[in-house]
DNA sequence: CATATAGAGGATAAAAACATCTTTTAATAT
DNA sequence: ATATTAAAAGATGTTTTTATCCTCTATATG
């Protein structure tokens, strides 16, 4: 449903927005190790994330990733639109472009409303959203 | 969420089980076209599906591949656990064991219950009830 | 029994996903 | 200015998934 690439993007980005600020910038390295994840994977990843405006990126000495009130401001989709493109979420279980409500796929009902639901909750949940949660200990990190 | 692998093996099933019978036997070849598959590659799958028995086969001159009526109670579940074994059904959205209903990672609430519910109905889904909902056209085929 | 048919099985190949490494560029502090 | 820090960029390597090919085996039919 969502790559590995995506998954990692959201766990980096999650904890940078807990732990990082512009005040207290986070070393691509110092990242990999808290949410497990390749030390050099997370630091091309993040460079990706940064090209696109989902995390803010500062070079040289004092340097390193951190989210503006801004980047916090991002919807969930987003992440997922720039590492896995429309090639996951699109909505039949069969890959069937015809397949929609009107004209269900055999497999659409067991999924039904859900996906879209899904969908849905990715474009209108925020990273900040998510921080209220774990900040109100609705759910956990680590990640 | 299923493998393109698992999706292929799901078109095939389902069209031997509405084309096929004891008496209508039908080749590897001709099922590769109307199910969009390659067909180097639907007769691999066939073989394992056949191994697994969730489909039958009878070699030589009138053979091929056909849906006995025990195959048509096969749940589709079984299928998916032959092909992905619980690689892609693992309920949490970033893959984290420690993930559950009472320790819900921050994603947990946007996938819900809904998941599971899918899983579920994997599990109490025959390939006979999608038949069903196909001959009463509440599904469509060709997939 | 000979022969053609059609699946079974193993080997191989191509593509995509995942991961790492090395060099370059930019920024800061001294 | 210079040295140091840390991200950016590009090249490379590995693994998994997807796809194809070729030979072997079983069976029906004349």
């Amino acid at each position: 449903m969502l790559s590995n690439t995506t998954k990692y993007a959201l766990k980096a980005v999650l904890y940078l927005a807990v732990h990082s600020s512009m005040e207290r910038k986070i070393l691509a390295k110092d990242i990999s190790k808290p949410i497990n994840v390749p030390q050099a994977y997370i630091a091309k990843l993040l460079q990706e994330l940064s090209r696109n405006h989902i995390v803010t990126s500062v070079k040289g000495p004092g340097g390193g990733f951190f989210l503006s009130a801004q980047n916090k401001r991002t919807p969930l989709i987003a992440i997922v639109d720039i590492l896995d493109g429309d090639k996951r979420l699109n909505s039949c279980m069969l890959s069937l472009s015809a397949c929609n409500e009107n004209h269900p796929c055999p497999l659409h009902k067991l999924v039904g409303q859900t996906k879209l639901n899904f969908i849905k909750n990715l474009e209108e949940t925020t990273i900040a959203d998510l921080v209220e949660d774990i900040d109100a200990q609705r759910s956990f990190l680590p990640v």
